[in-house]
DNA sequence: GTGCGGCTGGAAAACGTTTACTCCTGCGTG
DNA sequence: CACGCAGGAGTAAACGTTTTCCAGCCGCAC
């Protein structure tokens, strides 16, 4: 049933050499006559390249690796998302390996890519901080795409929180909001030391930073409504608080709620991340939105500059996030409920043909 | 750099054949001392056999392709999940392709795979709904995974709805509801249909069936909310709201707020699906899981036995998904707001061991 | 007329495995 | 003692490609 190289030589009345010159493309030159025969003879028989050959002779497969922390959590879909669009416009296809964080499955996981060849690791989310950790990733192209944890070392893709977090603060200060609270997360991510300071920068620099405003979460929507609740409480309460992320934003939200002031219209509230929920909560959240296709993306570009060799190792990247405007600051008035429509259900666009 | 198995042979000064049998685990005999040698030859070496090799020799790849929707719709990640974990214990990994419910990029994707000679095929939410449709399927292994257009053809795994709109309809009339209202989905959906099936067919039963109160949403928030309001308006209201999915239980309960009622107090909701956020929105929404990954993990094991060509097709497989119970359906009074901490948030527990 | 270079195309090696077949040795049995 | 059989190991083919090397041919320049 599968037609191979030899069926379509023999049908064309050429060589195998032949014929492989006319269907892989190479440049060797081919009489115009004898390649038509050649096409013609494959086209009729059906002929499709056996990818796995062609693999074993070449030595490449056209297959990355994605070690990833887990498909399950939030950011981790866009950014394989990217990842895929970008390598599949080069026809490279992905395989896709959980590791939860742990060490020894990652381990584990190099090495099961290894045995498959594979010409390229993207790690997402991994342990795995830097590329001289593990040596068995000397000889293979590796980038790392980190959220929380970015270091900025060689073969990183990050997002700019710095940035961002200037940026949410400075919408809030344009609105005219003197003090701006702030919900730090919790110690030990290189997340809540960069929006921290991008929070602290902009307000130094208009002079109305206060450490009085500056609170603690975790993360998760409850610490976001205690520390609300406590930022209320103060003797000279912030009319405007910026959440570490969009939890925590909601979770202020909800606090604010509970004392009986409105959202945006007495205290205004900005988030961080720009999740799936964020949107279609009311008031929708303003927030600041994780770059995640786009750092998919960048590290696959990255990758394949890598796999060319193009270049040994590629400077850390960092990614910026773009302001969302949606209720919750208030710059829209505090008008009628808005509902956006959930992101990414059926049907939905076409999505790019692929190729090879 | 790359030791083959001619190396770990020379090594162990044996031939290539016995390596192979000892490394590639043959049930023909090597005697025992042999047997060691090699093994100690090939941990010193470092060997790694080359999966490539294996595959175009052995034919077979051990490899599936996953012809996804989209990988950012809600309820793909986690199917996808259970199809890898299932998978990954049989050595088994995944190649992801969003198809984006295009017949055209499905009909590629499918090309695709074949060329790298995967050796099966799952189906995602696929416009594909049964197997003839597609003469190339005929000869390769292959599973449908449906959530919304579930029809019942072989090779197929889809939840069971009408098990889960009754026993979401039960929950409220247990707790003493006798006027209970649905927001239906919009038409041409089998879920729709379904859903609609069990939430009427369980009222018939107890002899409360109202058709003044089933309303019918978009899947939106938004026409959850104004289905709310039309429901409110009503000369006899409902007490209970069951919403064809969470995110239109959601918008009900913002309009059932929002006309100064409270819920579950005044009227509980329950809704459909348990998203991410159901957990942690205020009133917390009682809901049907959908049974992703249990789906995910069902389509592999049935690939598995068809790879294995334990049966020629499989039948319909349906799965069941439980009721959540949290706050908005008033089970558990209407003391304190909980939050739930967010699903799949870093870190994460260990996943199981990678095999093969 | 000889030599050379450019265009075509074929033969065959190579990629790293698995496995069918063959061969040897020793032992048990008739 | 001859024969068969089983255990153990090696040879070589095969999987479907790509690519190196080489050869033939033609035309052109000297």
């Amino acid at each position: 049933m599968p037609v191979s190289l030899t069926d379509v030589a023999k049908a064309a009345e050429v060589s195998i050499a032949t014929a492989s010159r006319v269907l892989a493309g190479s440049d060797h030159p081919v009489a115009e006559e004898t390649r038509l025969r050649v096409l013609k003879a494959a086209e009729e028989l059906g002929y499709q390249p056996n990818l796995v050959a062609r693999s074993l002779r070449t030595d490449q497969t056209l297959t990355i690796g994605l070690i990833v922390e887990n498909i399950l959590s939030p950011f981790i879909p866009p950014i394989v998302r990217g990842i895929q669009d970008r390598l599949e416009s080069n026809g490279y296809f992905s395989i896709i390996i959980n590791a939860g964080w742990d060490p020894e499955v990652e381990a584990e996981a190099i090495q099961t890519l290894s045995k498959r060849q594979i010409d390229g690791i993207i790690f997402v989310e991994s342990c795995i901080r830097s590329s001289d950790e593990v040596s068995e990733l000397a000889d293979k192209p590796h980038v790392f795409v980190h959220r929380l944890f970015n270091s900025l070392s060689l073969n990183s893709v990050v997002p700019d929180e710095h940035y961002g977090a200037r940026l949410a603060t400075k919408h809030l200060a344009q609105l005219g909001h003197q003090r701006i609270a702030f919900i730090n997360g919790p110690e030990g991510w290189n997340a809540t030391i960069n929006r921290m300071a991008g929070y602290q920068e902009e307000l130094a620099v208009r002079g109305i930073f206060d450490p009085v405003l500056v609170e603690r979460g975790d993360w998760e929507v409850q610490s976001g409504y205690l520390a609300a609740k406590r930022l209320i409480a103060l003797k000279d309460p912030p009319t405007a608080i910026f959440a570490g992320n969009d939890l925590m934003a909601l979770g202020a939200i909800y606090g604010i709620q509970e004392a009986g002031l409105r959202v945006p219209g007495d205290i205004a509230v900005v988030g961080y991340d720009d999740r799936e929920f964020s949107g279609f909560v009311r008031p929708a959240i303003t927030t600041i939105r994780m770059p995640c296709e786009e750092m998919g993306r960048a590290s696959a570009e990255a990758l394949l500059r890598l796999i060319a060799g193009e270049t040994e190792a590629i400077e850390p990247i960092l990614v910026q996030g773009e302001l969302v405007v949606r209720q919750s600051c208030g710059a829209r008035g505090e008008g009628e409920w808005e509902f956006e429509p959930e992101r990414g259900s059926l049907p939905r666009r076409r999505t790019r043909r692929l190729c090879q």
